[in-house]
Formats: structure tokens, C-alpha cells, sequence
DNA sequence: TTATCATATGAGTAAATACTCATACGATAG
DNA sequence: CTATCGTATGAGTATTTACTCATATGATAA
């Protein structure tokens, strides 16, 4: 993701006039800027294989650090490089008991999302 | 993405045993690799702001490459980039025309999340 | 044919990203 | 206190990525 200038456009490849009820009705239907940017961050944070494993791990129990990095089989700085990324888009919460780190995903949304995106996958 | 070594674990920061029980779970919840790879990149393909707002805009009506970039505001090539990429992952269908080539959203399940994360990302 | 329109695609590039190792931090144990 | 355990984080790096411009391709028109 670079430039995207647009300001002056030296694309010599512009078309001839599009068909401006078209236009207007494609950008009735589109979504704005800032909501395509907070969907794109959602559907960003799942689009990792890592973070689905993370997340799947985590949808119906707490995990510890510790429990999860072996269930993973990865580094646990790279494990919790990816859940303080979670942390931040907020799907998952955690608690701390002692030198644990107890995590568990927090969105429900996103439960739903999970089922929707493997039944896509596995079904046709 | 690099290396991922894990082969040799020049890790110091190993813990002491995890929990067998607490690991086995979370390794049953987990999805398996190679699904999780494609869940993961369905989701990747809808993570970008440009990829949304497109989808969104061939959700309900074809639109052909000409009036899509004048509705994004993007440059020509740039668009047919991101066709390209929709298309590969079938995300997309297309339909030729004369010199025209109109795009529509192929794929009910996207339509579905769709709603899903716009439901996310406005509400809580 | 040649010219032009609509679209596709190749190469290059800057930014994002998912790991790496090393180390810092916070809590408990000795 | 010091040492260690569990976790977090900073810096570095190779890969990916979303654009750029230039050009190629395919279809129609003159």
C-alpha cells in the first residue's frame, strides 16, 4: 500500500465518460470509508492462520500463555505477539492469576463469523 | 512470514511443563492447519478497505470495471488488480460484453458475513 | 487494415506483517 | 534480597501486499 495519489492522474488509461446512474447506484451500495475500514480491520484480524488457531483454541475455554503456545507449537514470544494483536482489536480478554496469563476470546460476533467462514470452507 | 524455524528451539524462554490436559483440549478446539490456512485466507480477501468497499458494491448488481472505478475513485489498474485477486479466490464472477466486463458478488456465504461484520463493527 | 475503447497484466516499490532472538517486566519462591 | 517462572515487548528481517506506471490484449468501429 503505497501512493494512491489520484490527485493528478497520469494514467493514460481513463475511459470514456461511465455511466453515471451506475456510478451513483454502485456508490449508494457501497459501504463508506470508515465503516470499510473497521470491517477490513475485523476480517484482517482473522485473515491470519495463526490467529484462527489462536482463536478457535480459545473460543470455548481460557488458555494460558504457556498451555497455548505448546498446543501451537511456536514460539511464545510469537504467540504473544499475536494475542497482544488481538488484545487490541478487543477479541480477546484476559486475566491474570498469579504469573498466569489466562486468555479467552471475547466476541461473540465473532463466534458467528467463525462458523459462517468454515461452513464456506468446507462446504462449497 | 519467515522462517518459523522450530526444528532446533534456541528459545531460552521455554517454560517448565505445560498442562497436558489444558494442552490436549485446546488442541481438539483448534482447527487443523490446512483448514485454518483457508479460513484464513477467505477472510484475508475480505480484510482490505478497497476489497470491501468493491464487494459491497457488486453485492446486489453487476457493475462493469469502467463505472466501479469511477465509483471507487481508484485508478483503473488498481481495480482490475483487485478483480483479479477476487477472482481468483471465486469471490467474484465475471461476464464479458462487448469490451465491457461486469463483475458481480459470486458467493451468498460473503454476503453473510458481510451483515455478520457490519453488524460487528456498528453495534458493539 | 488501423484506431480506439475497455480491461488485464507485468515490473517496480513502499508499507505492512509475522516471525526471529534478546531482553525486560511482574509475580512468586527460596 | 536474589533467582526463577510466565509473559510481554523491542528491534531486526524476509515475505507479502496494494498500489504505481507502462504496456499488452481483446473487441468494436471507421
Amino acid at each position: 500500500m503505497s501512493a494512491n495519489d489520484l490527485s493528478l492522474p497520469p494514467d493514460s488509461n481513463t475511459c470514456t465518460e461511465p455511466d453515471a446512474a451506475s456510478v451513483a447506484a454502485a456508490r449508494n451500495r457501497m459501504v463508506a470509508d470508515a465503516p470499510a475500514r473497521d470491517l477490513a480491520d475485523l476480517f484482517r484480524a482473522l485473515g491470519d492462520p495463526t490467529r484462527v488457531r489462536i482463536l478457535s483454541a480459545l473460543a470455548d475455554a481460557e488458555v494460558c500463555v504457556n498451555d497455548l503456545t505448546a498446543a501451537l507449537e511456536m514460539r511464545q514470544s510469537a504467540v504473544s505477539h499475536q494475542l497482544a494483536y488481538l488484545r487490541e482489536v478487543r477479541l480477546v480478554s484476559f486475566r491474570r492469576e498469579g504469573k498466569h496469563a489466562y486468555y479467552r476470546l471475547d466476541d461473540d460476533h465473532v463466534r458467528g463469523l467463525f462458523v459462517q467462514g468454515l461452513d464456506h470452507v468446507t462446504n462449497g
